[in-house]
DNA sequence: GACTGCGTAA
DNA sequence: GCGTATACGCAGTC
């Protein structure tokens, strides 16, 4: 909790020191601490939950011997039902009658009793699946802490809820874990150490199949063109018999290299550069490159290291296939020994401090002494910057920042020039409205995706500086909201910028597409992966009670929906009137409380209406800037103003620092990229260090239709983040409020005239004749239909009762007793849900 | 500098 | 797996 002084050196190991902690088995003897339930605390607004939530925590100790027993017994039925498809492709000696059918795996139950449990299996912490590397981690046993910074290192996380954590090894975890310094037989010893059951040799074998061919290939840049590097002759040959690799070597010339030959001597020619380049220099280039040691270029040590020359735009092909034959490419960059790429005078301020988690995580990215690329996700809110230029003044190169939007563009600049000692002649911003360059030999450039990935015209300067940042080598890049770089026109700034290192930063790692993983190759594994749940009992960030409020759609409006085509229905279930009741009562309860409040609501439409009504200002696309600036500074400083409501303009980029509850009325479908960066809005909070503070994040659903389900997947990200979303079913007192919108029939009625006019004034200007006989649109609406005659169905009853309880324990009833956050299930209840 | 049109993202 | 709604950045125009 103690806020480190941190300083950088030149030399020497700042981050080097890996958490040795976990390799002692010293570790293994027991001695309880606290254990951590904070979560709960129960405030008023959650009165129902009280007693649950104190019960359980209050009993922990005594619990804890049982639940191990108990989770022992579920973790095996877990394991059993994980799908073995991993393995396919490893030698193992597991059994042979593992199907690798997913869903017969699932009930049919595979035996694991032949596991043989240590005899004090009760002090250690993990369960390995022999058939699929999931690992279950008892994240109440004292040894939690050690087992998760390991665990985080060597495999994905899963789910983190509150008692059980959830890992799964993968070759890519695997890749990260041996590129931060682990050794294959080390992840084996500490894993059979905190493991209840021996590991099995099925994991044993994929954790060395895996680890052994990373590191062997390296994707390096000289004199501003990319080379392929390995220091065994056999595996050079391999990539250049590769019909996908070989095919994309050029010769020095710049030509394709028909022949793949294995050539020792393939090492660039420095004399065809574009720019000269002091003949002085190129020892240094070598040294840096090819070995630790400052040896000669005439050194017969060179000749070890075969490389040869791909083109610039053949660079995330090479390292995509790389990634496919089981060579991932490493980028690394050992700017202590790299003489030729000036260096920049950059450190952090004497005053500046940084988190032990920030430390943490930048010791991933430099532990053996080097820059590796690869990406760091820290939740919002929790210093992602502070991270990035820590590293930046760890290279103290050239560095470049990307950005999604100009206002993150100024925030990085001025957040450079707080923190560290960089002066401002060095920092230059290049954005459309601001072209500038710095003079000076090394420097610091701020600017966005769409300013350098744009492949139309360019203005004049822009040209200009374009060329200036495609000149020059970069020793540092670093990628701000790195979710977004996969994307068709993002991806390419990763080779247009020739950087040493990439350091990519997110809270979300996550998108509704599959192009996610493309990033283990475009920039490099996940590093470090910070513990949202963990961070917020530090009080790094807020604590945050979530819920979900289930708003009965009204008579008259169900009505309506059930008649409405699929594209029609939004705005219903959106003006539904007891939503709009549930969200003025909200409103009014926080108000009271002294919080201030964000509403959020994607649709537009209904951000005027729910704003007009209840006389609140509000932001969306096209507010002036003025008026933007003027709204949010009497959000902040004017008591008189504590709520304002914020279209997806609030999603990313403005920062509330005041902002203590969220209410959403509408989102974008299932993003769950979107739910989690709006419950960020929260998470810094600058009360949240305050005796009990909560932040409060409700989602307003109307019961019955498609947004149930679209919440759900929404809140799939912050459940593996360990957050549990309470069901609220109706809310005392709303119907006593005071001045409560649409309480009579008739206004009602109105409304609905009203919602219903706009739908047709929307579906008029969208398509023209609605005639709903297109082929095409029939087929969709009969998809839909058939999807909201199951989901009716299940909810029929829903109508009929169960409306006086003002509670259900959503996480214990929807999260952790069937589903259990088991990916699989998870899958398979949300294709149930569609159906 | 305000507005418009275009391309792009989620 | 596709389409829709909203927003934003860039470039060009007045």
């Amino acid at each position: 909790m103690t806020d480190h002084q941190y300083q950088t050196r030149s030399k020497g190991g700042v981050f080097s020191g890996m958490d040795r902690d976990y390799f002692s088995d010293d570790s293994i003897a027991t001695d309880n601490s606290d254990y951590a339930d904070g979560y709960l605390d129960g405030d008023d607004a959650f009165e129902s939950n009280r007693g649950s939530a104190k019960s359980k925590a209050k009993k922990p100790q005594k619990k804890s011997s049982q639940r191990q027993k108990k989770s022992s017994n579920e973790t095996l039925n877990m394991l059993a039902a994980k799908d073995q498809s991993f393995l396919r492709d490893v030698h193992t000696d597991a059994p042979s009658d593992f199907v690798p059918d997913v869903v017969s795996g699932l009930f049919k139950s595979n035996d694991f009793s032949y596991l043989k449990l240590k005899p004090d299996h009760a002090s250690r912490p993990l369960w390995i699946s022999p058939s699929d590397g999931r690992i279950i981690l008892e994240s109440f046993s004292p040894l939690a802490e050690q087992a998760q910074d390991f665990l985080v290192t060597i495999a994905e996380p899963v789910s983190r809820p509150s008692h059980i954590h959830e890992y799964k090894i993968t070759a890519y975890s695997l890749y990260a874990a041996v590129s931060v310094g682990l050794e294959t037989d080390d992840i084996i010893a500490v894993l059979d150490r905190l493991s209840k059951v021996p590991v099995a040799p099925s994991i044993v074998n994929f954790i060395k199949s895996a680890t052994v061919s990373y590191g062997k290939v390296k994707l390096v840049i000289k004199h501003n063109r990319y080379f392929v590097e390995t220091s065994q002759a056999d595996i050079l040959q391999m990539l250049l018999k590769d019909p996908v690799i070989g095919t994309l070597r050029i010769d020095s010339e710049g030509n394709a290299a028909n022949e793949a030959s294995q050539d020792k001597n393939s090492k660039v020619d420095n004399n065809e550069n574009k720019k000269p380049v002091d003949p002085n220099d190129v020892e240094a280039v070598f040294s840096s490159v090819v070995g630790d040691n400052d040896i000669d270029d005439d050194n017969d040590d060179i000749d070890a290291v075969h490389a040869f020359e791909i083109a610039n735009a053949s660079v995330e092909i090479v390292k995509k296939r790389c990634q496919e034959i089981d060579y991932p490419v490493l980028e690394e960059y050992d700017f202590r020994n790299d003489h030729r790429n000036p260096d920049l005078d950059i450190d952090l301020k004497p005053s500046t401090q940084i988190r032990p988690y920030q430390e943490k995580s930048l010791s991933k990215m430099f532990g053996n002494g080097r820059a590796r690329s690869g990406i760091i996700v820290l939740p919002c809110g929790a210093g992602k910057t502070l991270v990035g230029i820590t590293a930046a003044c760890t290279i103290k190169k050239s560095v470049i920042v990307l950005c999604t939007s100009s206002v993150s563009v100024m925030q990085w600049r001025q957040q450079f020039l707080q923190w560290c000692t960089l002066q401002p002649e060095n920092v230059a911003v290049f954005t459309s409205d601001n072209k500038e360059m710095f003079q000076t030999e090394s420097g610091l450039v701020v600017s966005t995706y769409s300013m350098v990935a744009n492949t139309r015209n360019r203005s004049h300067d822009s040209q200009k500086v374009m060329d200036f940042l495609t000149g020059r080598e970069w020793g540092f890049i670093i990628l701000d909201e790195v979710h977004v770089v996969p994307a068709a026109m993002f991806r390419r700034v990763v080779t247009t910028i020739a950087a040493h290192a990439k350091l990519g930063l997110t809270a979300t790692l996550v998108r509704e597409d599959d192009k996610i993983s493309d990033l283990n190759f475009l920039i490099g594994p996940k590093l470090y992966e910070a513990n949202w749940m963990e961070l917020s009992q530090k009080g790094h960030i807020a604590n945050v009670q979530c819920a979900e409020v289930w708003c009965p759609m009204t008579a008259e409006f169900y009505q309506e929906y059930l008649r409405e085509s699929a594209r029609k229905r939004m705005l219903l279930y959106i003006m539904n009137p007891t939503k709009f009741q549930a969200c003025q009562f909200l409103i009014q309860y926080h108000e009271k409380r002294g919080d201030k409040i964000i509403v959020f609501s994607d649709n537009v439409y209904a951000l005027q209406e729910y704003a007009l009504k209840l006389g609140k200002p509000f932001i969306y696309g096209s507010t002036p800037q003025q008026e933007r600036m003027n709204i949010l500074q009497n959000f902040q400083y004017n008591d008189q103003i504590n709520t304002i409501f914020l279209s997806k303009v609030g999603d990313t980029s403005i920062d509330l620092p005041e902002a203590t509850c969220l209410i959403q009325i509408s989102s974008h479908y299932g993003s769950r990229r979107q739910e989690a960066q709006r419950l960020g809005r929260i998470l810094r909070a600058k009360r949240r260090n305050d005796e009990g503070f909560n932040a409060f994040f409700y989602s307003l659903v109307s019961k019955d239709t498609q947004e149930m389900y679209y919440s759900t997947k929404r809140q799939a990200f912050l459940v593996d983040q360990g957050y549990a979303f309470k069901v609220i079913t109706h809310l005392h007192g709303m119907e006593s409020l005071p001045n409560l919108a649409y309480s009579t029939a008739r206004e009602r009625r109105e409304l609905l005239q009203e919602v219903l006019l706009k739908n047709e004034e929307a579906a008029g200007i969208e398509i023209g004749d609605d005639a709903d006989n297109t082929v095409g649109r029939g087929a969709h609406s009969n998809k839909r239909v058939k999807s909201k005659a199951v989901r009716g169905e299940g909810s029929l009853s829903g109508l009929a009762g169960g409306e006086d309880m003002a509670y259900l324990e959503y996480s214990s009833n929807k999260n952790k007793d069937l589903k259990d956050h088991h990916p699989l299930i998870r899958k398979m209840y949300y294709r149930n849900l569609k159906k």
